[in-house]
DNA sequence: TAGCTTTATGAAAGCGCTTTCAGTTTTCAT
DNA sequence: ATGAAAACTGAAAGCGCTTTCATAAAGCTA
């Protein structure tokens, strides 16, 4: 192991030189600077980082909580963290939660440990005792994409009610009047955003609610297969379904197909979030495009803030999205 | 900041007690061992987690380098990565390089300044300069999924000849002869292994090699279509294309659909990975099936006997593969 | 009970580094 | 040439914890 003392010894100076030389370089002479850049390059020094974050307390790494990563959407956003993270020298751990309330617990702990720096937080709820959170000295912890109403921390989101609320409006400019949606699990705040626009955009047109369109899936393929099935099997089934994600909108519309209806002829499908994949579905699916590189640097910049001591951006920010139009989704055959 | 000494204090011991008592209950008396533990509950005591990594030279945590996470394949491996990782109670750090070799090694350098245990490595080559690389004591490197062929890290992976063998021996089963491949980057060993599956397929069906059937893509969406038309546009096109990967697939058959060919009374398309949505294409991708979720487990196994000090399993170690043969892939229409 | 081993505890060193403090050298205006 | 300020450097403390070593207490054996 060859630490500063090796270097200190080899360069013949004291291992204080050492130590500056290398972190902070204008205090130091050049000539004893290049002796010991030398000297260290000769015994092949490597830092003991492990030391320094100890003594500096920080860790330069940040914890991403992710309920799960392998959903393509959530790979997008934690790569575009990282790639934010690294900029600035910092690393990032993966927390991956598979929705299990008490190992988000235990990671976010990290952050009570000194075992990393903050927190970006994907999944909706404060990952710690509430108790934790001191409101004048807050944990630097930041939500993502999960549209958290309550003020318990920092988000940086997409306006999901408005995106919902422009889909459910384009849908019924094809005509549409019975638009069944299939949801996500309803104690997500994400899932209540995206059927407030639904109900906005049904009053905004003078149309009256009704429950017998809406089902409740889990953002899996499956539950869209299913969730479809229970929806047109209804004495009125709906004309286009409204999917809160693109996978269960692949499952719907395989369901559908397989049902012997036609996409869009017989009934439109569209989906949310806008995966890669779905340009390449037949038919190509409408959905809500989210700008999923973009979220990663937003929430990595306010979390550096609260690290630093004092967020100073917005405290809620909101993030464009488009709508997607392609030709899963067509005017209603009124046959 | 609620350290050892003032549990020690609250618990009118020493901190020497305090730690025995919180790491090695075994050597503390009874009753001490409990005013201990009240007291650190008392005090709210979170042990600083870097300052016993500092102390015990382990991190306890493991690196995973990877070309590009949000590919959904590799999001499978590293989830599993991780999930086996906590279960031994180590954390995971992304390194997300987007393919630079410059960035690889920043992130390996991890290793040698102390700030990870080990690495999974899901790309190709030794991440380091391979003179660090001492045989007798090599650092923790495993490599996963992709086709090391050199003996430089112990290794995780499918047997790509053989499974790419078996995939175009069923597409010969179904009458093809002229089967087109899109490949991915020629230096990538995955690719490498694929292509000799396919020329050993060929060989044992007496068939010769035409290079003009081959065409080289990078395992992008785009690529699939871009190349698909390419080897379509051939003055003998393929009866089937075999792609290296499903997403390529995907771009492929969405070409082939646009040209006005069906899929597969026309044209065949397989692809590589049987990722989750291959199911739901139209046809649906007929695909060689890759264990995603168990070389995680698998390798993380093999890391920690190297971090441990030696590696007992076998140092390169298959993983089956699994024909899904669905309806993209048909007899050949000799019309 | 003497003399031994075992068990429980504390004092203190030290992991590799940064940083304060004080001391030394250099610079520079007079 | 001189003194004050500026620039540089080294000694040493200390971050929070583990662990060795030594000591004290307790438990045994004969």
């Amino acid at each position: 192991m060859t630490n500063i003392r090796a270097v200190a010894k080899k360069a013949g100076v004291s291992v204080a030189t050492v130590s500056r030389a290398l972190q902070k370089p204008e205090v130091v002479s050049d000539k004893t600077r290049k002796r010991v850049q030398k000297a260290a390059k000769d015994v092949g020094y490597r830092p003991n980082m492990m030391a320094k974050v100890f003594r500096s307390k920080k860790t330069h790494s940040i914890l991403v909580l992710v309920p799960d990563m392998s959903n393509p959407f959530f790979a997008r956003v934690i790569s575009g963290i990282q790639k934010a993270a690294k900029e600035r020298g910092y690393n990032v751990t993966l927390g991956n939660t598979l929705g299990n309330k008490e190992t988000e617990r235990d990671f976010a702990r990290l952050l009570q440990t000194s075992q990393t720096d903050g927190i970006v937080q994907l999944s909706a709820s404060y990952p710690l005792d509430i108790a934790d959170n001191d409101v004048a000295n807050p944990l630097p912890i930041v939500n993502c994409c999960e549209c958290v109403t309550d003020d318990s921390m920092p988000t940086v989101q997409l306006d999901n009610r408005a995106a919902a609320q422009a889909m459910v409006r384009y849908l019924m400019g094809l005509g549409h009047n019975r638009i069944g949606v299939i949801t996500g699990p309803p104690e997500s705040p994400l899932t209540s955003g995206r059927m407030a626009g639904y109900k906005a955009a049904l009053e905004e047109a003078g149309q009256v609610f009704d429950p017998s369109l809406v089902t409740e899936g889990d953002y899996s393929l499956s539950a869209g297969e299913d969730r479809a099935s229970a929806l047109l099997a209804a004495d009125q089934p709906p004309t286009a379904i409204f999917c809160f994600n693109d996978e269960m909108a692949y499952g719907a519309m395989r369901r559908v197909k397989q049902m012997g209806l036609r996409v869009p002829e017989d009934i439109s499908v569209a989906g949310f979030d806008d995966l890669p994949y779905s340009k390449y579905m037949e038919p190509a699916l409408t959905s809500v495009c989210q700008p999923s590189a973009e979220f990663g640097p937003v929430a990595v910049h306010m979390l550096f803030e609260m690290i630093a001591g004092s967020l100073t951006s917005d405290r809620h920010q909101q993030l464009p999205f488009e709508l997607a139009t392609r030709s899963s989704t067509g005017p209603v055959n009124l046959a």
